[in-house]
DNA sequence: ATGCATGAGGC
DNA sequence: CCTCATGCATA
């Protein structure tokens, strides 16, 4: 590839500065031969050298990052009864109550925003569809079960809860640009993959101890205030938010649009972009609970105005997205990966010490396997139970006017 | 669709 | 340094 990273780290605030300069943070520089493979060699850090060499260290414990047996097992996330998915519905809403990863009525997350309403239409925005159809795409994201689970998050938790990201409204710079971008075509999906993974965070405590079959019958009594199920006004359930995916998804795919349309949609019509990442974590529910509740309403949004404005001119804009250049993602070996799952099962939470020890040991910058655990944990926070076996059928209930051959492509 | 990364907000 | 929300780059 050429190598034109010039500029490596390009911030809004130092592009003028001609050399480039980047601090080190921990001045723990990396050391030739490292595991990872710095997909550039452009100098994120000084001396990328590029190179794999003798990754045998004590991976040899588990490579198997799905077919693995993990020992603690699963509980979490949510039993999938091999039921009708409209059945449980209902049901759905006492159960998952009893037990959910996201308290469906819970937690302080402040989905609201501000009173009024900071959405300026600026006109009727919205964007026109994508030339193309055959939008195929899909993934098992169905984590199925209606009926709930039960999730113990036995943890003295100290999780801080903080809602950051409101919205930045876009001083109008409103681009016409046709969006042509939609591009559909991946083809690739990995096998159901069934792992189980412990959730038990035990911060501390080196011994997990799984038993975790507590069933949490207490039903929140919402206040007077009732809510329906349905309305974006109040804290949807995890059933809400299952079923809304589903119909985002194949709304969307059957009105033609992409992930990275509807992401720039949003931006248009609210002035928050998001990106096809994000757009693709809600639709396969890989995102927290507050975070769907967040999106849920903006997408819902959309759904309507996609809906009724169906195939109307529009313009969409593109906000200034200032980039500031990434460090190359760097791509871990798969006997490295082995190693830091195991130690995440040991230790969920290392300490800098630990992380140290960690990065010598596979040879990798401490920053990179301190990232590495914070996204872990992340993942195990997520709603999408890894690997669910969804069932092929009920995934998709309702299907609005497609002809027999619907093109309802999913896992492709 | 996902892996690694960035950053804001908190302790 | 962590958590959380997000996304570029990738496989």
């Amino acid at each position: 590839m050429a190598t034109a990273t010039s500029s490596p780290y390009l911030a809004s605030s130092r592009i003028l500065s001609g050399p480039v300069l980047h601090s080190d943070r921990r001045g723990g520089g990396m050391q030739p031969g490292s595991t990872a493979v710095t997909t550039v060699s452009s100098g994120y850090r000084g001396d990328p050298s590029v190179k794999m060499v003798q990754s045998d260290f004590m991976q040899g414990a588990m490579v198997a990052s799905n077919g693995g047996h993990m020992l603690s097992h699963a509980h979490q996330w949510m039993t999938s009864l091999p039921h009708a998915a409209a059945a449980a519905a209902a049901a759905a809403v006492a159960a998952v109550e009893a037990g959910s990863p996201w308290p469906p009525s819970s937690q302080p997350q402040e989905v609201k925003r501000n009173g009024g309403r900071e959405d300026l239409h600026s006109g009727s925005a919205l964007h026109h569809r994508s030339p193309h159809l055959g939008p195929h795409q899909s993934h098992p994201g169905s984590w199925g079960g209606t009926s709930a689970a039960h999730i113990s998050i036995t943890e003295g938790q100290q999780q801080q809860q903080q809602q950051q990201s409101l919205i930045y409204s876009q001083p109008g710079g409103f681009t016409v640009n046709g969006m042509l971008s939609s591009h559909a075509g991946q083809s690739l999906m990995h096998p159901g993959l069934v792992r189980g993974e412990s959730p038990e965070l035990d911060h501390g405590s080196q011994h997990h101890h799984h038993h975790h079959h507590n069933h949490h019958t207490h039903l929140h009594q919402h206040h007077g205030v009732n809510h329906e199920p349905h309305s974006d006004e109040d804290t949807p359930t995890s059933d809400d938010l299952e079923h809304f995916a589903k119909q985002f998804k194949q709304r969307r795919i059957k009105l033609g649009f992409t992930q990275a349309d509807v992401g720039l949609a949003l931006g248009t019509l609210y002035g928050n972009v998001f990106s096809q990442t994000t757009i693709c974590r809600f639709e396969a529910l890989q995102l927290s609970f507050k975070n769907m509740c967040k999106l849920k309403p903006l997408l819902n949004k959309w759904l309507e105005e996609a809906d009724s404005t169906t195939g109307s001119p529009t313009s969409i804009d593109k906000i200034a997205t200032q980039g500031r250049k990434r460090k190359k993602r760097t791509s871990i070996e798969v006997s490295v990966k082995g190693a830091l799952e195991s130690h995440f099962l040991k230790c969920p939470k290392p300490s800098a010490q630990e992380i140290n020890s960690l990065a010598d040991t596979l040879q990798l910058e401490k920053e990179v396997v301190r990232v590495w655990f914070c996204n872990r944990r992340q993942k195990e926070k997520r709603m999408t139970p890894p690997g669910l076996p969804r069932t092929p059928e009920d995934t998709y209930s309702q299907v609005g006017s497609m002809g027999p051959d619907t093109p309802v492509n999913r896992t492709l």
